[in-house]
DNA sequence: AATCGTTTTGACAATCATTCTCGATAACGT
DNA sequence: ACGTTATCGAGAATGATTGTCAAAACGATT
């Protein structure tokens, strides 16, 4: 039986704080800085969980595995600005369609997809287009 | 200046001998089994490289990068079996175009897109639905 | 073909994220 | 409150990848 320990509602709470990904590490992190005494491994756990019940959104970046709380019960992508790492959820019903579509016709079954755009938001643009500013 | 190497060779040949995607360790393992004396960190700096250049793509699955050879010059995504490693290339224009737009609605510039699509081949479909027949 | 400056290699150590181990702890049903 | 048993925490273990550095290989030039 799943049980409810403060240690994962505190990761829940961490995640749901930050706006954007978020290693295993830096939240870990985070938490002690706030002086929870709760331990590395753990947060790996609890990620993964909330990662397999579809509370967290997480993607592969630099060989280390990053998690953002996301709207739960939606499948979406994300729009992530590869400088400061602000994300945006969006809806990609096209994408989906596109992406079921292609596996038939190759006879596959059981597809998944890996969607998400990178690019340099609003901000870091004017940043690099003008870095005296900064 | 670049130089070329029996190595850098070798390793092309291996991944191109290769119709799926492999992991540096596999390929350095399959190397060795053929006789070669290269080295493990030889073959990830010539994948790496190989993936810079727009020889390869690379993708990451559960925590290890994997690496194909590709079409060079063609900008492509892949249908990937999830049992067995089959790996289509397939074309994603509208993909494309949608990536773009999307990122340009919500002010990013530079956009780059991940896109991949992992499922059951018609064999692996097939073995899954009757277990027996393996 | 011999030489020279530079790049690349290979063996192994080092790193780093993640997982495992296991005794201790705490949740939950009764 | 009690006993089960899932979960925790600390540190060891794992496994992929990268760094180090002396030795070897490359390629342009004599």
């Amino acid at each position: 039986m799943k049980r409810n320990t403060w240690q994962r509602e505190a990761v829940r709470t961490a995640l749901s704080e930050n706006e954007n990904f978020v290693s295993a590490q830096a939240l870990h992190g985070a938490l002690k800085q706030s002086g929870s005494s709760i331990g590395l491994a753990t947060v790996y756990r609890a990620l993964a969980d909330l990662a397999d019940e579809g509370e967290a959104d997480s993607l592969q970046q630099e060989g280390e595995a990053l998690y953002r709380a996301c709207t739960p019960g939606s499948h979406h992508h994300h729009l992530i600005c590869r400088n400061c790492g602000l994300t945006v959820e969006i809806e990609a019903t096209a994408v989906e369609d596109w992406a079921r579509q292609v596996a038939a016709q190759h006879g596959f079954t059981r597809a998944e997809h890996v969607v998400d755009v990178f690019g340099l938001c609003e901000a870091c643009s004017r940043l690099q287009a003008d870095p005296s500013s900064s």
